[in-house]
DNA sequence: GTAAAACCTTTGTGTAACACAATGGTCAAG
DNA sequence: CTTGACCATTGTGTTACACAAAGGTTTTAC
């Protein structure tokens, strides 16, 4: 297979593919004659594992020494149980940070249907954003 | 103020301040004398407005459009609730994904404790993978 | 007074997992 | 034989800083 027909068997993009080969993760064949990539099924099996691991949120990285565990040989099992025991904590912290952030977003909301919308006023940017607390984790994109 | 006297005063390091100076978050003066960057007040109170913000889960990007606003004398309040408003369901939406990634990782957890750690035998890397499902959205690091 | 400690500056690199554009070669269909 | 569809490689962008390096400045201690 060549790089688009992994991709479609597996139902991911080239790009990931490619970012997959670049990484290590796959390592195909080349086509002696044009140095193309050639997939096996093997690495459609391969590929299908990552995914499944992405899925249990498991890092590239992660998923890297997995692999080459599997690749000698050994059993990738408990390692696999370990990283998933010691990441399972932190999402459950991610959730509740994030919870707290909608909490706070949607106190700010509610507050804020009192406000007047107020021009800067040299002191004041926003009161808005001035009556929200200052502290600790904030949060980032995807969604 | 110089960097790191700033930094202190609102608990942020050094390096945060130096990145929105950078960024045009903050536009200190400068010492002619020797180019340091001199922070008034008004940059502390930007300063700890912007960590609210970013506590409210905005991103510098937006927080510099809020900013901008406010700088030319309109008020930013409108585009703030319009920001949030639309923020927030996303976050609700994270919320849910990190919820089922755990649920996921949990029973993971769970039947593969009758199964056995297997080495991989060229079909099988890893049955407690295996055994995910493959769809949808993964998750990243932080915590 | 001076040497060292403590700061300051700018610039460049790294982080996670790809997406996307550019440049150039390859291949299959008409 | 000419497109159009693919392939490869390389470089850039994304987010919010952290960190290191190289070199100038200021403060502190002796």
């Amino acid at each position: 297979m060549k790089v688009s027909e992994l991709a479609r068997a597996a139902e991911v993009t080239a790009e990931t593919v490619r970012h997959y080969t670049r990484e290590g993760l796959l390592a195909p064949e080349r086509d002696p004659d044009n140095g193309y990539h050639i997939y096996s099924a093997r690495d459609l099996e391969r590929l299908d594992f990552i995914q499944r691991a992405r899925h249990l949120g498991f890092s590239l990285g992660e998923i890297g020494e997995i692999l080459d565990h599997a690749d000698h040989g050994d059993s990738p099992c408990p390692m696999v149980r370990d990283l998933l025991a010691a990441r399972l904590p932190q999402i459950r912290q991610r959730i509740r940070e994030l919870e707290e952030l909608a909490s706070r977003m949607e106190q700010a909301m509610e507050s804020w249907q009192e406000m007047p919308d107020g021009v800067p006023d040299g002191h004041s940017l926003c009161r808005l954003i001035e009556s929200v607390p200052t502290n600790e984790a904030h949060a980032e994109e995807d969604a």
